[in-house]
DNA sequence: TTGTATGCGTTATCAA
DNA sequence: TTGATAACGCATACAA
């Protein structure tokens, strides 16, 4: 059993046609500079042999791979997924392809096959990071491709990026609650060392420091469903109990809204809720969440768009592109009883 | 401004280490071949030069991409995305490169730069469909790689094939209404055209048909939370109000069970529902949801696996596989009043 | 406008 | 056990 047919090749079209390898070529990737005549006998011999440029041939002589390797903490998560089609469609609007990696799964630490052997000109012709978690160095071999970050970003990696304005989204959350009369207001946060928390638990105080407040609770989560629904035990436990709930995003926001009810606390009669992402579920809530939206797939459009820009013409200054958000109002945040 | 240094090739390891070039690319394919003494010195000119094997070179030297692509009908689709994490996770354990292709997005039309450009041995090991609603004719090039389907399936399109077993799954749903006393049951679908809507509307009648039953509705959805929400307009307009609901997936559901209860119906005291697939929201819904659980990420890594067995081996036979389902049971369903 | 010839960086064949 | 060299299939500089 062997292959039918080995695939025709370009040599295979040009003996067709009449013409040299050249001319087939040219008429492929350039046709404008070729006689009418010429080019019509190549398309048409091109039609009967059913040829195809092979493109890793057509890529090691042009010295570029053809396709940006998007680097994800994990691939299953909806929020990244919807960057990630952005990407792709930026992507292909350019001909190139998308190949993702998985970094949770990936193992970071041997040389060949972990990590550092993807991030090499031979393999991608740049690199979008959506993992903030990564350690700076892997980025810093003289073979790496032109990187972009996006959403999450690295501590010590310079260069392009493009995020949400977190902080500026943390505190429309909270100035909302605020303008509601709450003042007991506690912070469900996603895990200390991410990037977003940090600018988020930012933006909290932003919005509380000028009135000498600051959160009267906080609890470390995961951005996980599960991990919001055990926040509604810590809430419980808070002598003072707070009144209002920021949570760094929707997943936590809806299980700590379902660990409330199941308490007996209802939301927001007696306590509101604010979450952040805008996920399609917010609005088909229990309890339809405020949150904060962001526009996720056009994040990742943009990370594209920048990598693409600094592939054609790097530039020297550090391109950082902030994308505004904007607050959701919806159902489960409500004034103070009282205020 | 030019790119600092360019990459060290094979030739500059061989010169370093005095050796020829077939002996580095022998060190690092297959060292075991080549004299301790020698491989030493390899082995510190690769650490030295900081050489990296150009991927590009090899692939066309080999003829192999080192990549399968992944035809998904939308990336941002949280339900795909957790089957792409399987896929990668199994190809990256065989040394290969995860591609992503939005056939929604991606223009099936045009010849260049459209879908079946990316249908072919250079650009791809294999391939692992996701969309059922594609053109069989797509695969049908001489230079389409390997093919295996995965969640959905195309008629008309032979070839291994792994699903979960659907038809089941909306059997046990069914079975488990009817076990409650419930005999006026909706059955809100996909897509009418989707594979998986067919197979699932076959599980139900397994399930009725022998009660000499039928849905007393049906209604199609789109798979998403907006249309499951529609239906609740749908189940209220019924003359005979169905007692119980089998939504095709979870989001339509969850989505029902928001527009019921914003209707001032309660669940499960007045109406029943099961989903399908679920996800995780589906134990932190407001009612936490019945559902039939469908492993997604295995689902992928078994499609993966399955290609890869495929290409070493081309096997005559159809290969089939079907997963098996479960039901999860929560409390979106309870016994029918007064039966 | 077209053809010839070289090289992209490997791996694999063959000979030593 | 190692070295020389021919592909892999294409794009492009240069010549015609």
């Amino acid at each position: 059993m062997k292959d039918p047919e080995p695939a025709p090749r370009i040599h295979d079209v040009a003996k067709l046609a009449g013409v040299s390898v050249a001319t087939v070529s040219r008429v492929l990737s350039n046709p404008s500079i070729v006689a009418e005549r010429t080019r019509r006998a190549v398309e048409k011999a091109v039609a009967e042999t059913g040829y195809t440029v092979n493109v890793m041939a057509r890529n090691l002589r042009q010295q570029q791979v053809g396709g940006v390797l998007a680097l994800v903490p994990n691939l299953a998560n909806p929020f990244f997924s919807a960057i990630l089609a952005g990407i792709a469609d930026a992507l292909r609007e350019e001909g190139l392809s998308l190949l993702v990696l998985d970094t949770r799964r990936a193992d970071t630490g041997s040389a060949t096959g972990g990590i550092p052997s993807y991030l090499t000109r031979s393999r991608a012709d740049g690199l979008i990071v959506l993992d903030g978690s990564l350690d700076p160095a892997l980025f810093s071999q003289p073979s790496c491709p032109p990187v972009v970050q996006a959403c999450e970003w690295i501590d010590g990696l310079a260069g392009p990026r493009v995020l949400a304005d977190n902080a500026a989204g943390a505190r429309f959350a909270v100035e909302h609650l605020l303008g509601l009369g709450h003042r007991r207001i506690m912070h469900v946060t996603g895990p200390s060392g991410n990037t977003l928390s940090q600018s988020r638990a930012a933006g909290v105080a932003q919005a509380l420091g000028p009135l000498g407040l600051a959160p009267v609770a906080r609890m470390e989560g995961a951005f996980t469903l599960a991990s919001g629904h055990a926040a509604a035990a810590a809430l419980m436990a808070e002598p003072e109990r707070p009144t209002a709930v920021f949570c760094d995003n929707d997943e936590m926001a809806i299980g700590l809204m379902a660990g409330l009810q199941a308490r007996g606390l209802r939301v927001p009669e007696d306590v509101s809720i604010v979450g952040f992402d805008n996920i399609e579920m917010a609005a088909y809530a229990n309890v339809p969440l405020t949150t904060v939206r962001q526009r996720r797939a056009h994040l990742g459009r943009r990370a594209a768009e920048m990598l693409l820009e600094h592939r054609a013409a790097p530039k020297l200054e550090e391109e950082e592109l902030i994308l505004p958000v904007e607050l959701v109002i919806r159902r489960s945040t409500a004034p103070l009883p009282g205020a």
